[in-house]
DNA sequence: GTAGTATGTAAGTGAGCGCTCACATTCTTT
DNA sequence: AAAGAATGTGAGCGCTCACTTACATACTAC
């Protein structure tokens, strides 16, 4: 199995062949068949095996005892790193793109996510009930979103050649996002000509952001 | 190249074949050589077309006279009903995690994706020029996070078995991006045993959204 | 030490892939 | 009507893939 993750984070899920897995374990083909029934089902574990290292992730973070915005921000951050040092073997679950070619595959992916996304959805729930976030939050549009962040970030960062990291981009990218869920005064539009409001960064006592870097 | 759009729109990008292509076109695979000289670059093409596609929504958008915040809430409505007629062909550019497979696909697809955000982030640079956004507003991630946002509901959409549209969940899900965006008063965190914020739908003049369903 | 099992190898098999080619048909031009 | 170009056909080539099988070796238990 850590062969496999090592083949996906070097070359992507399309391009994996039994061959490949059986070099890399330095084994023949034939020995990966005594051992895996096919290649399905070596992916089936791969996907279980992602879904549980993104369970342990938001539960170690949800153990500490701060509130639901802070437990957010330290999955948000988690999840970055994760996606640069396993980038492959995330982008299964994370991109599920990947895997809609795979029917066979499709449930398993959808019930890792689903349970992810549930997962956030319950800490934006808690939030909303200690009153760390806004009281009229839809949950559901947060957990979305939440997720759709991440995954963007992380094919975004895929895709582009540069040598930036989903880390670097995450603080500002998450003061975005927290602006639209934490609780604050009732949203209402200043005219034209009003001051700059002063950076939400000193609201919570935060050092500012780095610059962004353009991809 | 319609019929490549109906066939990776009806199962993937990764199972369609020249074959299958011939066929839905009603001929034989030699013919589809007469006209391309590789599979390569049919996807290719299909690449750029996406990208004219994008652009045209934008521009679109654009072109109207109105403020920068609601430019970006038109092509985000309008991104979610083209992911739903032609998500095979959407998921493409906008699930790039498609073509990281596709080594030679993908500096199209990047340059697609660049000028994409690119775009996004001139809108968002002109609402704070405008000052219909915030004047602290980190346009590199308000970009990502658009992006991401789109992204992530078309990959959940896809995923999902049920019969939801984006565009139902697209309400609420905007409502988050656009808090976190959109010129307010200074952010202060209210003490806990506040008041709920009034909704931003009355302070924009909008009808309420509908309720959001669960994935 | 021997029996039995677990594990590994080398050489396949058959199917499907992108792609080619010799040839047939259809369309356009004059 | 004839010629030439454009378009289409169907067989098949070379390759890679997931997977199989007959046989060999290593390990464990008694």
């Amino acid at each position: 199995m850590e062969a496999v993750t090592r083949l996906i984070t070097r070359k992507g899920l399309g391009s994996v062949t039994i061959k490949d897995i059986a070099r890399e374990v330095g084994v023949t083909e034939g020995a990966v068949y005594r051992h895996f029934v096919s290649k399905q089902q070596i992916l089936s574990y791969l996907v279980d095996q992602v879904g549980e290292f993104l369970r342990e992730t938001v539960e170690d973070a949800e153990s500490q005892e701060s509130t639901a915005l802070e437990n957010l921000e330290r999955i948000f951050r988690l999840q970055l790193r994760d996606i640069e040092d396993y980038w492959g073997l995330a982008l299964i679950v994370v991109a599920g793109a990947v895997s809609f070619e795979n029917a066979a595959l499709r449930p398993r992916v959808v019930s890792v996510l689903d349970a992810y996304v549930e997962r956030i959805r319950g800490i934006l729930r808690k939030g909303v009930e200690e009153e760390s976030l806004r009281a009229d939050l839809d949950v559901d549009a947060a957990a979305f979103t939440f997720y759709g962040m991440v995954q963007g970030l992380a094919s975004l960062w895929v895709l582009s050649e540069t040598p930036w990291q989903p880390s670097d981009q995450g603080d500002p990218v998450w003061e975005t996002y927290k602006r639209g869920v934490a609780r604050v005064a009732p949203a209402t539009l200043t005219p034209t000509g009003a001051e700059a409001a002063a950076t939400p960064e000193a609201a919570y006592g935060l050092p500012p952001p780095p610059a962004a870097r353009v991809v």
